[in-house]
RNA sequence: GCACUAGUAGCUCAGCGGUAGAGCAGGCGCCUCUUAAGCGCUUGGUCGAAGGUUCGAAUCCUUCCUGGUGCACCA
């Protein structure tokens, strides 16, 4: 604390020789002087606006070019735009765009001089009637106007844009002030994860919240971020999935549960992948994952009409349907479809693994005749399914936590959405036997205790809870971000991240 | 982590061995019914950083930093 204030004056320095520096910032700064030595307050308190912008548009949209009104208003927002020095001010808020029209001959010789103190970027109120200049563009006849914040810095202009992908990032702000379709983007984003909610909450799920902070990070093959707890002096990590405490809910009687909430994933980063992301993950007491995927698709189909108004929408120049019935495919077809090849007809790891060399396909994880017959899946198969597809019936060994398929040997009942050739959701029937999910879980640990630092540790308190006896349970995890990208049409995960993970600058 | 690619004024870009440029923004003045944009004049740069080659480097070479795209990892 006492450090902070030892520093305060260096830092008013700083600004100082920052004004000094930066030409632009300094004519900002003489403005925002003269205007506190003409007794204006530049940062004030409030201001009790009418009308939006858009309310303004809508209901003098008949009014013809030329007419005034005498209808008086009150208007606030951001100046992003001024013609003729100050006699024209495009004024925006959240809504969208209104014109102040500032002549002279409705302002006092103070008023005047006070227009001159602003720049572009400040934040303004405005008095005045409602009319439609000869040209046709509905203005408010200002006659009084508060500054309800300077800006010091200057905006991209708005012509050329602002097109630098890292700055856009580094400085969401700005490409928002910049950008209404930036604007819109998160504004879908939170409609996305409202109607979600919504659709959640009337088919009577509960809300919760898990632990962020674990001793083990289970849930899902992924490594996670290690942190430090002070007091306890204990490693933690944080969280890779919410699975295993969602599950103990199930089991301690919570028969419908979902949870919102950020993940946490020590992986490579990409156009579909940030280090922590949000994952919507519910579970369902006595359903199976049947019952699963048709849920899973009314609520998809909500989500889109309710966000979209409409469940048909474009992404990257494809057509894509959430209205038509999903595609229901077991992963051996789709392999089938996709190489011509029949795993089904394969025993052993060895067998499928020739199909894999032949086909060449790099098995590179796992020595399981379940991990080919994925890896060749992903490589082959996976990009080709463009329109919502539900891929059936996993490799047990690569799913320990799904249950076992109740007619195929070797498999589970478990699915993956596809959409654009890209995971959007994980469902299944949950594993419920206890005795057989610490079988899963050892084997596990043991490959964890060998190297692989994707496995999956071994929680006892996980097992223990379903040896007190779990429900038939169904659960999905459906990615967020990624059904944000496809509502929004966001070719890169980072556009639907107000704040994705950059590296530090310098 | 690997490959390709980019970084020049506040923004958008040109320049690619020979004195750092343009448009917009900004400043000053005039102007007051404009829509990218009234008119005139005008300020503004560690060319991402550090080394090297050269008489001379924004430009060529090396390394590094930070992005973007693809691959890998993963969801």
């Amino acid at each position: 604390m006492s450090r902070e204030k030892t520093q305060a004056p260096k830092q008013a320095e700083t600004v100082t020789s920052e004004a000094d520096v930066s030409r632009l910032k300094g004519e900002r700064l003489k403005k925002l002087a003269l205007l506190k030595e003409s007794g204006i307050n530049p940062y004030p308190y409030r201001f009790d606006r009418t009308h939006k912008a858009q309310v303004l548009q809508e209901k003098y949209k008949d009014l013809p070019n030329g007419v005034e009104t005498q209808d008086e208003v009150k208007v606030c927002g951001r100046v992003l735009n001024e013609r003729n020095t100050w006699l024209f001010v495009d004024l925006w808020d959240d809504s969208g765009k209104i014109q102040l029209f500032c002549h002279k001959d409705n302002l006092t010789e103070d008023q005047l001089k006070t227009l001159r103190m602003l720049d572009k970027g400040d934040f303004l109120g405005a008095t005045g009637t409602v009319r439609r200049t000869n040209k046709g563009e509905l203005s408010i006849k200002v006659t009084d106007f508060q500054v309800l914040g300077k800006s010091l810095l200057p905006l991209p202009d708005s012509w050329s844009g602002f097109t630098d992908v890292e700055a856009r990032y580094r400085h969401r702000y700005v490409d928002m002030i910049i950008h209404p379709q930036v604007r819109a983007t998160f504004a879908k984003r939170s409609q996305t994860i409202r109607y979600m909610r919504r659709f959640l909450d009337d088919h009577d799920f509960l809300e919760v919240e898990t632990p962020t902070l674990q001793v083990e990070a289970g849930g899902a093959d992924a490594r996670p971020f290690v942190t430090h707890h002070n007091a306890l002096d204990l490693e933690l990590y944080l969280r890779i999935a919410t699975e295993l405490h969602l599950k103990r809910l199930v089991v301690g009687g919570m028969e419908r549960v979902y949870e919102i909430g950020r993940i946490f994933r020590n992986e490579g980063i990409s156009t579909r992948h940030n280090p922590e992301f949000t994952m919507m993950e519910m579970y369902c007491a006595y359903g199976d994952y049947n019952e699963l995927m048709d849920f899973t698709e009314k609520m998809l189909r909500y989500v889109a009409e309710n966000v979209l108004g409409t469940a048909e929408f474009s992404y990257q120049g494809q057509e894509i349907s959430f209205a038509k019935p999903f595609r229901r495919l077991r992963m051996l077809d789709a392999i089938k479809e996709a190489t011509g090849k029949d795993l089904g007809e394969t025993e052993t790891y060895q067998q499928a693994l020739d199909i894999a060399n032949e086909l060449g396909v790099k098995v590179e994880k796992g020595n399981t005749r379940g991990h080919v017959i994925n890896a060749i899946f992903e490589e082959k198969a996976e990009h080709l399914l463009q329109q919502p597809t539900f891929i059936i019936d996993y490799p047990v060994e690569i799913s320990p936590l799904t249950k076992a398929h109740r007619s195929n040997p070797g498999e589970v009942e478990r699915f993956e959405l596809f959409v654009y050739g890209r995971e959007l959701a994980n469902g299944y029937s949950e594993l419920t036997d206890p005795l057989d999910q610490r079988a899963r879980l050892e084997d596990q640990a043991s490959k964890k205790a060998a190297g692989d630092d994707e496995a999956m540790p071994l929680d006892l308190d996980f097992i223990m809870a379903m040896e007190y006896g779990m429900p038939p349970t169904m659960g999905i995890g459906i990615g967020i971000d990624r059904l944000v990208m496809l509502l929004t049409d966001s070719a890169s995960i980072r556009d639907v991240i107000a704040f994705p993970t950059m590296k530090p600058r310098s």
